[in-house]
DNA sequence: TGACAGTATGTCAGATATGACATATTATTT
DNA sequence: AAATAATATGTCATATCTGACATACTGTCA
């Protein structure tokens, strides 16, 4: 991971290991920070395709604005349970989530 | 969703909506549960394929015996964030995470 | 330009998840 | 059977996540 990648996660408030960890640690954290931030990405994309505003999805899922554009931005703050419940309440399927999670469909931060 | 599966997971902690609830409601609170439940059993077949005892798998990531225990249960308290993490740390590829999430390799509770 | 809708960012009190511990239950070994 | 290892279950103080709110920023339309 360079530096500028590595700033910008810094600034979602993540706090990632000293870059004198070994790699395999590194490695690890990135994949569950990636594994968000897809499911971020695919958050705005659902919602957007149904058309909701930030606003009208959060009533629909009994949350607010705020943090539904905290999960949309990939934000530290933001738990994997709210993102796939989210997600669900959306009509997204398992197999879809799957295709989030899964390395394939990646793209760098 | 029969009543004996239903005092299963209430028995883990999980709280249901009333089941005069619309099916919609009922199905996505479900599939959360069920992917849960597939993540906990890849937990334990992971870790006894490493043959890692719990209090020593608990080690590892920094955690305790009967954490480990909810886990592979399906407890109620156990984030998904938890339970992704412990799998990522037993070498779980995102592709296998991502098989576990998918429908495909369902099982009733 | 200003008004307005949508989104982003920071903060915080309350809600939920956490490791740790005690203790019970269930294998496994001798 | 008794000792030992492994796992399950309950509780709790603390850590982390949450919705809510305030407020800032970014478009877009008249």
């Amino acid at each position: 991971m360079n530096r500028a990648s590595r700033k910008k996660l810094e600034a979602k408030g993540w706090r990632l290991g000293d870059a004198q960890d070994f790699l395999e640690l590194t490695d690890k954290e990135m994949a569950f920070i990636e594994m968000k931030l897809a499911l971020g990405r695919d958050l705005k994309k659902h919602r957007q395709l149904k058309r909701l505003s930030q606003a009208a999805f959060a009533r629909r899922i009994n949350s607010s604005q705020s943090r539904v554009a905290k999960m949309e931005a990939g934000d530290a703050s933001v738990s994997m349970d709210l993102l796939i419940k989210s997600l669900l309440e959306l009509g997204v399927s398992r197999k879809e989530l799957a295709r989030s999670i899964d390395q394939s469909n990646r793209r760098t931060v």
